[in-house]
DNA sequence: TCTAGGATTTGGACTCTGTCTAACTCCCGG
DNA sequence: CCGGGAGTTAGACAGAGTCCAAATCCTAGA
């Protein structure tokens, strides 16, 4: 997808098995257009700002199917910070504590190695590695 | 510290440059007593079973004192689901997404590769590593 | 022992995210 | 053109955490 248009965010919903109301698709162009990191709120003022009109609840509802339907990610760095991450592949995050900023850090070539076995009857949903920096004093 | 009692929460704090008052020893007595990760909310009510009477305030100073003196950690697993740890040694953390239930990795034998280098000017606050399960269905 | 002052605690109001609900709107198949 | 399910909405609500001004608690010095 070398240009993210509002048919491309359609065709992209429907492929998730989404519905792609006017809504959902303002939500996903907000989202995959930057390719950044968004709080819900941001996500909102962004869609609001054109002229769409999309309420909160509608926001909230979106991003939490876009998290079930597996279209986005979400990255908790701090309670209410939270941010839904376009990005679903594998990558991890880096977190500047004062700032606010977060980064992706590609996971090609970062290795975890020795977690235990899981217990039985029990499977991955994900790994979320955040390492947290400052700036030096 | 084979046991834990108040007195030596008196002199850990004190350890760690904090005014052992009461409510900090009970406090840091519920937590440590106990190696369990604790909410704030579980935090008041363990502390104020007994009789102590601490207020929601005082529970929320303290925690976070103890936080910026390095006595605890935190650990935030969903927003509105953070816990304190009194195990601030190397280790990770497994949390099992239906049952809330949060459990300790022992860092002795993971190990995180090939981070990139960080920019300049920063250091590394904490690494913080989640494995989320759930049960298989 | 008494006292002044800084440190700590407190209740309660407040803020901020996010959820819920019941009504409303939209859109599609017949 | 109509009926009905899916989607959206405003606004009330909930829970976690912060803030603030007042009250309380030490403790060092007189």
């Amino acid at each position: 997808m070398l240009q993210y248009s509002r048919d491309n965010m359609a065709e992209l919903l429907r492929a998730h098995d989404i519905n792609p109301t006017h809504q959902r698709i303002e939500i996903a162009y907000a989202l995959f257009s930057r390719q950044e990191h968004l709080s819900a709120d941001q996500v909102m003022t962004i869609v609001n700002d054109r002229h769409a009109e999309t309420s909160k609840a509608t926001v909230y509802n979106t991003l939490n199917l876009f998290l079930e339907k597996g279209l986005i990610r979400e990255v908790i760095v701090d309670p209410s910070k939270v941010f839904y991450d376009p990005n679903t592949g594998p990558h991890h995050h880096l977190y500047e504590v004062d700032s606010g900023q977060l980064t992706d850090i590609d996971a090609d070539d970062v290795r975890i190695e020795g977690l235990p076995a899981l217990p039985k009857g029990m499977e991955t949903v994900g790994i979320d590695l955040i390492v947290r920096v400052k700036r030096t004093a």
